[in-house]
DNA sequence: ATCTTCCGTAAGTTGACACTTACGTAAGTT
DNA sequence: AACTTACGTAAGTGTCAACTTACGGAAGAT
């Protein structure tokens, strides 16, 4: 998860995602859609791959890639229980206030 | 935008982020909450402030810090977009279909 | 078997980043 | 005015990450 949150954070990342999100595509048509050389997409499909994002597919002497939608699904559900940590913590703010005061209440279950 | 994506991509940004989302805190009390130096979470508060991601107050001699909701309501959008993509090309792959069959339409609302 | 295509891996360089220990500064205290 | 509290900022260091060029290796074509 630190992983794949790690590897949105960079662009040209996260602009490969897009590309792969509906086709597969081989390793150089990702490639051509980028300034930067060959190796360094390359270097970009590992970290991507090690993250859970991306899945890959060898078709004889191509590597196709294509977004992993359950990697896309867990970070965003990740993401979803961070955004929500508020309502948890509000909620046992309110628990905590509660016990303190009626403290002589003996249920334990939350 | 860039900047508040690479500000979550840290743990210990993270962290504080979850601890000021609820209250203000002085930015010391933040640090005791880390195994790291003082100095060095004021420049993680400031790394998340220049991202958008807190907002500071002074207080005195203190500087009380809390999650900016806007900033973190950016954040969401922007990655709600990302993830809609998919849909959004999907959308566009069916629309230049339809073009490519029917060349003869004058139609042009979208 | 050789050659070409398509791609990952190795090795090295540069810049960014998280951290440290000083130091500076602004606001209250005595 | 001197002192303390609560910080940020400067400067330096080690590590990691993104990039480059050079090389290797596997699959298909001739």
């Amino acid at each position: 998860m630190e992983a794949a949150l790690k590897a949105m954070s960079d662009p040209t990342r996260r602009e490969i995602l897009r590309l792969v999100q509906n086709e597969e595509m081989p390793a150089g048509a990702i490639a051509s859609n980028f300034p930067v050389s060959r190796p360094a997409i390359s270097q970009h499909l590992a970290v991507l791959k090690t993250a859970g994002l991306i899945d890959e597919r060898r078709s004889g002497v191509k590597r196709l890639y294509r977004t992993r939608v359950a990697g896309m699904a867990e970070l965003k559900a990740f993401l979803e229980m961070f955004w929500d940590v508020r309502l948890q913590q509000l909620k046992a703010a309110v628990e905590a206030e509660n016990e303190k005061e009626e403290t002589s209440d003996d249920d334990e279950q939350n």
